[in-house]
DNA sequence: AACCTCACG
DNA sequence: ACGTACGTGAGGTTG
């Protein structure tokens, strides 16, 4: 027989500290039972044993604690976030069949030194897994070991035979516990012979075999003096430390190792585990396939019919359905899947004329149907390239999901169905590619996946209409993030002109100066190198220039903006890096990535997603026209290049101070209602009370200073941060804050109370009910907390702005359609908005942005919108 | 894939 | 004693 027998508590150990902190979508963090299966899926395909079992360390005072006092009594605590995971892992290996020693009073070296002593005595075979080195002693002749260590961030395991063991420490393994008890353990608190070290220990043990032998014949033995000092001065540490190494062999515990073999796992048990746990790369990799169907969801989503509409019975097909349907599109809508009573109907447009394909969409898309579709704004836009305009959409589970949870990150087919279906569906690869689709015949793969998606959708939007329900973010949903999906899909539809000839020019002169003032860098550092590689420029600067390290990385020198700041004047070279720095970006990222991104018709067309940051604001992508420059000079004139259409302007409108306006009203606070109600400057009545002078006395400085505190106040500041950011001592900084807080009472107050709530509640909330949960906040690590809190703050201030804005969008855009006006919202960058308007309806449209965003919502304080007008973004500045 | 750096609000 | 502001996306290098 071979056995392999696993350290629980070592193995765990190793596995959360060598996986980063996550958590499944209740928050229960999940890392270390991660780890755990992984290394024991690796561990039976390399060692192939026939039996497997795990020891655990109980929780109670140890029979060596009642001896030995405090030696083994303050051991560090696990932390709880290991600690939950714990009855975790036991799920899990009862699920597997894999079973599970322990004994109160013993720890698991003892469980597993005592399954070792009876297979040693029956001459059979078994293989010890942990990553304490202690174990070792337990090795012989039927016993090996293997050894997991982590070196250099790696996993590295060795396996141990005697003879190994021999090698490397020049004696037999049992002598370990003699070693340990002549030099200690301090982690262990295993005292030792005061004096005597790994080296001195070692040569005891190899010349004379262990500490009886050493004792008993102590003078005889011809030691250096100092040495038989220390050892006659440590002798009852010596034996007492000798206990306290040795593995315990004879725990009374039953345990009947011939009767530990491999047993099939419980594929149902693990497979609603694994789900729970969202382990889905276990399920693949173990083949589990759904739990079979007592659950009617499960079943009734396989149980479907497919039948085909074609152009001469899509009508009637459609007049028969009632409820909602189901839609599936695929990139340019070769094919349209859609769900009722039982039946998956799909439409083909190779079995359609062009002219009926498209009156049939265009039905099908209309009001009168209404329909379920997942990610229904991509869909959308693929639509409009058809010049389809979709109406009837009711529901969209992803975008559910995303409000249900939105830091989740992730809402495909696959995880939501898996997540809220329990239920593993294919992914959708089999039917992406459209030229595969067209050449597949009725009964293939590809079909049925889609048709499967299609009733998976179905499914999932039933699920969770009724998950929403149970929350108040039910007219969040259906008001706000539903119907904007088609007002997203307009403006990506529509995109944004580009100057392109301008924008290669000026490519072409950023080419000019990169290559001039690479040349100037070259012969600063007296050598050619890749700049852009962090760490050759860190040893050039560093090294071979020697400059002052200000900062390090994980990796290595930091070279970022901050280090090349403090740097300055000492080099010429600095200055010259930090112009490199500003041309490559702006060229890379700016004028050659926005030339790859313009489309045929001359504009280019972002992706705004709206399931993507846990605040509830937008993101974009391909390309990212959020952050396009502004702050410096030469990176803004990129926005030169972005222009309005011929006979057209842009009209910019862009909110006020928005997030200290939102912040204001949310914490209540008079005395910063009052300066937005008199509509004066913020950052100098701030800094007017911060630093205590006349408003007519606040330097430019001091407003600055004032600034940087307002902003922090949003992010949930820290003294160091913010003397960091304005450059003043830590001392100086906390002092700000310090009277800040003084200044506005219901800030601070707000700070207090908002963490409070969202420990209580484990989310946040946003004025439009937006929730997010914040699981860092009850983790025991002060720096996870501490961001939890962080986030706590800051939440509902972005979060509610990105409601206000994201309603004045769909405000905005209804007028424009309401007023008859050709003018159209293009973009959206948090607290602005970019309309291009035909030259006539300009004006109207600034006054129709300022009204609209303006009145969006009730606050206590005003909110205020500035528009502007002009031929360029840059124009609009 | 992870890391660093840097562009925006 | 320790690490250090919220939310994003993209390009480049490195392992």
């Amino acid at each position: 027989m071979k056995l392999m027998m696993l350290d629980g508590n070592s193995i765990m150990n190793r596995a959360f500290y060598g996986i980063r902190l996550f958590s499944n979508r209740e928050g229960l963090y999940t890392n270390a039972v991660y780890g755990f299966i992984n290394i024991l899926l690796k561990l039976i395909d390399e060692e192939e044993p026939n039996g497997i079992c795990v020891a655990f360390d109980v929780d109670a005072p140890t029979k060596r604690s009642e001896v030995f006092g405090e030696y083994k009594a303050h051991r560090k605590r696990m932390p709880d976030e290991l600690a939950v995971q714990m009855p975790v892992i036991r799920d899990v290996l009862e699920a597997m069949n894999i079973p599970c020693y322990e004994l109160a009073g013993y720890e698991a070296d003892d469980v597993l030194g005592t399954i070792c002593k009876k297979l040693t005595d029956a001459g059979e075979n078994g293989i010890v897994v942990t990553g304490d080195k202690d174990s070792l002693q337990l090795l012989n002749e039927f016993v090996s070991v293997r050894l997991i260590t982590t070196s250099m961030g790696q996993t590295v395991t060795t396996i141990y035979t005697p003879e190994v063991f021999r090698e490397e420490y020049g004696f037999e393994p049992i002598k370990l516990i003699d070693h340990k008890a002549l030099m200690g353990d301090p982690s262990d608190n295993i005292p030792g012979v005061k004096g005597i070290g790994k080296k001195t220990a070692s040569s005891l043990i190899q010349s004379y075999g262990g500490i009886n032998e050493i004792y008993n014949n102590i003078d005889d033995l011809g030691l250096r003096k100092g040495v038989a000092e220390k050892l006659i001065d440590g002798k009852e540490m010596a034996f007492l430390s000798y206990e306290l190494a040795k593995i315990d062999t004879e725990v009374p515990i039953e345990i009947d190792y011939a009767s530990v073999v491999n047993k099939p796992a419980d594929t149902d048990k693990l497979y609603n585990l694994f789900i729970k746990l969202e382990f889905k790369t276990f399920l693949d990799r173990l083949g589990i396939e759904a739990a079979p169907a007592d659950d009617t969801v499960t079943s009734e989503i396989h149980d479907f019919e497919v039948k085909h509409v074609t152009q001469s019975n899509w009508r009637d097909t459609l007049e028969t359905i009632e409820g909602a349907v189901a839609v599936v599109c695929q990139q340019d809508v070769a094919a349209i899947a859609f769900y009722h009573k039982k039946i998956v109907y799909l439409g083909r447009e190779c079995e359609f004329e062009p002219a009926q394909w498209i009156e049939f969409l265009n039905y099908f898309f209309s009001e009168a149907i209404p329909k379920y579709g997942l990610d229904i704004k991509t869909d959308m836009r693929r639509l409009l390239e058809l010049n389809v305009k979709a109406e009837g959409y009711v529901f969209d589970p992803a975008l559910c999901a995303y409000i249900l949870n939105p830091s989740d990150g992730r809402y495909t087919i696959e995880r939501l169905s898996l997540s809220f279906l329990e239920t593993q569906i294919p992914s959708p690869k089999a039917y992406e590619d459209r030229s595969a689709f067209e050449s597949l015949s009725l009964d293939n793969e590809a079909e049925t996946s889609i048709a499967l998606h299609t009733s998976a959708v179905y499914f999932l939007s039933l699920k969770l209409m009724k998950m929403l329900e149970e929350t108040d973010m039910v007219d969040l949903y259906y008001k706000l993030e539903l119907p904007l999906c088609s007002v997203l899909a307009d403006m990506e539809h529509t995109g944004m002109k580009v100057d392109a000839d301008k924008l290669t020019d000026f490519s072409e002169w950023l080419s000019e100066r990169v290559d001039a003032i690479s040349q100037a860098i070259y012969l600063h550092a007296g050598k050619e190198f890749n700049i852009n590689s962090t760490k050759m420029l860190g040893e050039v600067l560093f090294e071979e220039l020697g400059l002052p390290p200000v900062k390090k990385t994980k990796t290595g020198y930091s070279t970022d903006i901050g280090v090349l700041e403090k740097l300055k004047g000492k080099h010429p070279i600095i200055e010259e890096i930090i112009e490199y720095r500003q041309l490559t970006k702006l060229k890379s990222t700016y004028a050659d990535g926005l030339l790859n991104m313009i489309a045929q018709d001359g504009r280019i067309h972002t992706r705004f997603n709206m399931m993507v940051t846990a605040t509830g604001r937008l993101s974009s992508t391909d390309p990212n026209l959020q952050n396009i420059p502004i702050r410096q000079d030469l990176g803004s004139e990129i926005r030169k290049m972005f222009v309005a259409e011929d006979g057209c302007v842009f009209v910019d409108a862009d909110y006020s101070q928005i997030e200290l306006r939102v912040l204001a009203h949310i914490a209540d606070d008079k005395a910063m209602q009052d300066a937005f109600i008199n509509g004066d400057d913020i950052h100098t009545i701030t800094a007017s009370q911060v630093f205590g002078v006349d408003v007519s006395d606040v330097t430019p400085e001091l407003r600055y200073r004032a600034k940087a505190v307002n902003f922090g106040i949003v992010y949930g500041i820290s003294d160091f941060s913010l003397a960091e950011d304005i450059g003043v001592t830590r001392a100086e900084a906390a002092k700000y804050i310090e009277s800040y807080l003084n200044h506005y009472s219901g800030i601070r107050e707000y700070m207090k109370q908002i963490v409070e709530t969202a420990k209580s509640h484990t989310y946040v909330k946003t004025i439009m009910n937006r929730q997010r949960f914040i699981p860092e906040l009850s983790s025991r690590n002060y720096n996870i907390r501490s961001f939890g809190e962080r986030a706590a703050l800051n939440t509902p201030i972005q979060g509610s702005a990105a409601d206000i804005i994201k309603k004045a969008m769909l405000q905005v855009s209804s007028r424009l359609k309401k007023e008859g006006l050709k003018s159209k919202l293009i973009l959206q960058v948090h607290d602005e908005l970019l309309v291009e308007a035909p030259e006539d309806e300009a004006e109207k449209v600034a006054l129709l942005l300022a009204e609209e965003m303006e009145n969006v919502i009730e606050l206590k304080v005003p909110l205020t919108v500035d528009t502007k007008i002009g031929k360029t973004w840059f124009d609009t500045m």
